[in-house]
RNA sequence: UGGGGAUUGGUCCAGUGGUAGGACGGCAGACUCUGACUCUGCAAGCCCUGGUUCGAACCCAGGAUCCCCAGCCA
């Protein structure tokens, strides 16, 4: 149980970890916790940290906590609080018995503050945001000290009780640590640890008007649940002196602190606050808007928990600020879905077939293999009858070179069905456009084999005009045109128009019917689809596009393949 | 011009004194009732300059570049 080498492949944080066994370091055990604020939806970089947190305790025995670091109730909500449990429950974590909130611990937090204060190591500021704020000096100059900085501790005691007791308003006294208005960092410089709110908390209610700050409150939270190792992001690193001088002070149980960085994804934004703008100026349809980077809008377009679990596998854990690929994420969710995906016939562009020597009337019930990677799934039934509806693309009255579909005269297989060999074309005299391909059918091809042994190069999906259901496709392609739209001046300006090809009259093979939301199928030779969990209704299908399938025939052509 | 962190093919991650490796992406083939999957091959890299050493991606010195920090946000 102690070898994160296994199969996850190990990374700085997890050497550590196993050394920290190894040495009995922590009297063998490892406690991590996942800390999310509940602020807004979790998102792919959320999963990274998730699958470092909870995959180090369950690769060690050890365990992982949920806490919500919930010390800031204008910017908090409950609905945010159920939304990520949600998300991590979905990615297939478990936090046991060990729910926690920040929140929880406000009267400890409290009594910690009072701690310091008898020790002298804190005092209550008179000082205005702004005056502090100047007090703090910049990054080459030292700060200044506050006046009321060395306060005897009784009447700190008495001020901060009476800020407790919401006598002050808003702004008017903050507790600050007194550490070092020289310090080089910033952070040193008498932070403040508890300011006065007067908001309602979604948990706590009107029971305090003062709240701890972050820094006051995570390195505590940490100690009070006896984590062992606190994983958090980078921008923290110059914080854990501060954790160092607070835990120190307290004489409390002291987390080790490692920090990794962040994860960036190309084509998209991770910041909470642009994912919101996004949300809220109506870029997207919502949180959980397929194009989005959230969980919840990974799940709706069709990413499997695995896909996203093995993708930070993949990606693994160091401190260098970097951007991956989103084409990597894609390439997990098609190596998953390609295990695990029904396969189906959809035809999004529909060209109308006749095969003109079928009897009219008559309908064949053909075989269809439900996944060519695992026969243990079966097959299922197709109709086939005279009229047939097959991809626009798959036909061209013109064929380029190397094209293996049909063109006139030419012969191709219909997947599972027969050979068929085109015969002529409708055209639509005003538009130019073809409207109907008719073709004559080889019948000794059924099944999709020539008795005579002949080969065809091309294999092309279609499904029944008549047994065909309609149904709506969401075609997704990136939410950006750049790959690093978090280094444009405006992110609005790069917003890809093409991101969602909404495709109405798309015919999906008849065994969709039952098609229930979150199903992922393979539409084959397209992509990746999903039923939607919002919008799809029977009678009313509406797949979403998780992914194409890779196309090498759309690079031979020159185009992009991802295109409607 | 303060403090902290980082720098290995296009991208991400390994390698921490002894012939630089994997994955994704790219290119070229093979296979194929999905131009999918799978398989094979190819191109492509140690930020720079010195030093130590028989030998440096790794150790030392200097330099360059990038990221984070001046919320009563987290």
């Amino acid at each position: 149980m102690i070898s994160a080498n296994d199969s996850k492949g190990s990374d700085f944080i997890r050497d550590i970890i196993l050394d920290d066994i190894r040495t009995n370091k922590w009297g063998g055990r490892v406690v991590t916790r996942f800390p999310p604020e509940p602020n807004g939806h979790l998102h792919i970089g959320h999963a990274k940290s998730m699958c470092l947190n909870f995959g180090v305790a369950e690769e060690t025995g050890g365990e992982c906590h949920l806490r919500f670091d919930d010390t800031n109730p204008t910017k908090e909500e409950e609905e945010y609080v159920t939304s990520i449990k949600e998300d991590v429950r979905w990615l297939g974590w478990d936090w046991g018995a060990h729910l926690h909130y920040a929140s929880d611990y406000f009267e400890a937090l409290y009594e910690f503050a009072i701690d310091l204060i008898q020790k002298g190591k804190a005092y209550v500021d008179d000082l205005n945001q702004e005056q502090i704020r100047e007090g703090r000096g910049t990054l080459t100059e030292p700060g200044k000290e506050s006046p009321h900085r060395n306060r005897p501790v009784g009447e700190n005691l008495d001020l901060f009780r009476r800020m407790r007791a919401c006598e002050f308003e808003e702004g008017a006294r903050v507790l600050r640590a007194k550490i070092d208005m020289g310090s080089p960092n910033l952070n040193m410089r008498d932070p403040v640890l508890y300011r006065v709110l007067k908001a309602t908390h979604h948990r706590t209610g009107d029971a305090w008007c003062i709240y701890p700050m972050y820094d006051f409150a995570h390195g505590q939270s940490d100690s009070i649940e006896e984590v062992t190792h606190s994983l958090c992001t980078m921008e923290f690193e110059d914080h854990r002196p501060l954790y160092d001088w607070i835990l120190n002070g307290l004489e409390i149980h002291h987390p080790q602190q490692i920090e990794f960085a962040r994860l960036n994804l190309t084509y998209t934004v991770l910041s909470k606050r642009k994912l919101l703008h996004l949300v809220e100026d109506g870029y997207v349809s919502g949180w959980d808007d397929p194009r989005m980077p959230t969980l919840s809008g990974l799940r709706r377009r069709g990413y499997s928990p695995e896909s996203i679990k093995t993708f930070c596998d993949r990606i693994g854990v160091a401190k260098r600020q970097t951007a991956v690929e989103v084409a990597l994420l894609e390439h997990c969710v098609r190596e998953d879905l390609n295990q695990r995906a029904r396969r189906a016939m959809a035809v999004l562009h529909p060209l109308k077939v006749v095969i003109d020597n079928f009897p009219e009337g008559q309908v064949e019930e053909l075989e269809a293999v439900n996944n060519p990677e695992d026969p243990a799934m079966g097959t299922h039934k197709v109709p086939f009858s005279r009229e047939l509806y097959i991809e626009s693309d798959d036909f061209r009255e013109d064929p380029p070179g190397k094209f293996f579909r049909l063109a006139p005269g030419r012969e191709v297989r219909l997947r599972y069905g027969y050979f068929i060999t085109c015969a002529g074309f409708d055209k639509d005299e005003s538009t130019g456009e073809v409207v109907t391909v008719h073709c004559t059918y080889d019948p000794e091809t059924k099944g999709g084999q020539a008795p005579d042994g002949r080969k065809v190069r091309g294999t092309i999906h279609w499904v029944s005009a008549a047994h065909a259901l309609e149904a709506e496709v969401r075609l997704y392609d990136n939410l950006f045109t750049v790959e690093r739209p978090d280094e444009v001046e405006d992110y609005r300006t790069v917003l890809n128009p093409e991101s969602l090809t909404v495709l109405t009259s798309c015919r999906v093979e008849s065994s969709l019917v039952d098609a229930a939301p979150g199903q992922h199928y393979q539409f084959e030779r397209v992509g990746y689809f999903c039923v939607d969990s919002s919008d799809s209704r029977p009678g009313a299908l509406v797949f979403n596009r998780t992914a194409t399938l890779r196309d090498s025939w759309a690079k031979i052509e020159g185009g992009g393949g991802k295109q409607a």
